[in-house]
DNA sequence: AACAATACCGAACAAACGTTAGATTTTGAC
DNA sequence: GTCAAAATCTAACGTTTGTTCGGTATTGTT
């Protein structure tokens, strides 16, 4: 294996290709589910040699965890970006709203959750680890709602860890029936949801 | 492979044998994922050798189509009931409000997001008629939506074939999140979904 | 140019997979 | 009890999987 956490911070060969391998990885997660990609696949994609991916990485699931943790992470940050770009100073609505619409976005382009049952095969030490980075993701919207309902601009009598799971959900899921060929953009998506969520649908 | 539509009605070994298989399959196909479950984990589930498998079907996806079939008809027969069991001169939101809290149910019971993610995988006959089988079952909540438009019960301007797919999205993933430890209720989360869906959060 | 360290190849491994086919047992009708 | 049909067993098959390892290029430094 390769530098670790070794002093020189050059950027080695080694480097570039253990970025490739993780870069064709998660594009090859994405197009098909996590557990038809086998590292032949990986390796042939990387224009590798099976064999030589030992060398990066020492077992398979290692390539899956990095995968997981950049992906949690870039989605994290693009989320939190959107909320950034709506304005500090904007409704908490608003930026729940942006956030949302990102959330769905980086889903739709990384079909998130096709990945997600790969964590009950991961090692229970990483999978607890990857809980914390989920659970920190989600407290980007549990942080808008609470701080809209502080602001006075919530209803009672609803449960706002609930609402936010369902809301969550509700986008989550839309990647497995989304057409990109269809009329609907994910901001159509996104706005469809905040409407339900802010005004309902009942007269 | 035994007795097909012959006209002998007789329950016979192979029957029971058949129904066990499915059972078991269908089971661990809830506990782990789709991908995981090998012939011979079924076979020695069902208290049998993994070549007589072959005996009742002809291959494993003829396996994992009887147990999507049976679990999509079940699940349409039980929202269906609840439906029905809300009377059929109940408010078009009070039946829809029992057909989604039947559909949690059922989808927690059964773990029924986990395999979806086969469908990709089967030959492309199965899965068009599975295909046909959800959307058959879609439009059960379909249906309860466009009742209550017509009775004037709804705002206008929102799409309801979007905000279907994001209820029952909402519900769906709730799979995946879902202590069954917690205070919670599949009950108080259905509730909770409809109060979003028709009054809405905010003030 | 020479020489380690680095990066990769390529062939093999054992294990597990779905599947097959012949032998063997179990079943139900007579 | 007999005997064919039905149901299951048993032992293998050919693939594919993740992984290992000794060898071979490639690289950067002197």
């Amino acid at each position: 294996m390769p530098s670790e956490k070794s002093g020189k911070d050059r950027i080695t060969k080694a480097d570039r290709t253990r970025a490739r391998l993780i870069e064709v990885a998660t594009r090859l997660f994405q197009e098909h589910g996590s557990d038809e990609v086998t590292v032949r696949r990986i390796a042939a994609a990387a224009k590798i040699e099976a064999g030589s991916i030992y060398y990066h990485f020492s077992s398979r699931d290692q390539i899956l965890r990095a995968v997981l943790e950049r992906g949690v992470g870039n989605a994290r940050d693009e989320v939190l970006g959107a909320v950034a770009e709506a304005g500090a100073d904007s409704s908490p609505l608003v930026r729940l709203r942006a956030a949302l619409g990102a959330h769905l976005k980086y889903t739709l382009r990384h079909h998130f959750s096709s990945r997600l049952k790969a964590i009950r095969r991961l090692p229970k030490r990483l999978r607890d680890q990857h809980m914390q980075q989920e659970r920190d993701y989600a407290a980007i919207f549990a942080g808008l709602l609470a701080e809209a309902g502080r602001k006075g601009l919530l209803q009672s009598g609803f449960d706002p860890s609930v609402v936010r799971m369902l809301a969550m959900g509700a986008l989550t899921w839309a990647a497995e029936w989304y057409d990109p060929e269809g009329a609907m953009t994910p901001d159509d998506i996104a706005d469809e949801l905040m409407r339900v969520l802010t005004k309902g649908i009942a007269k």
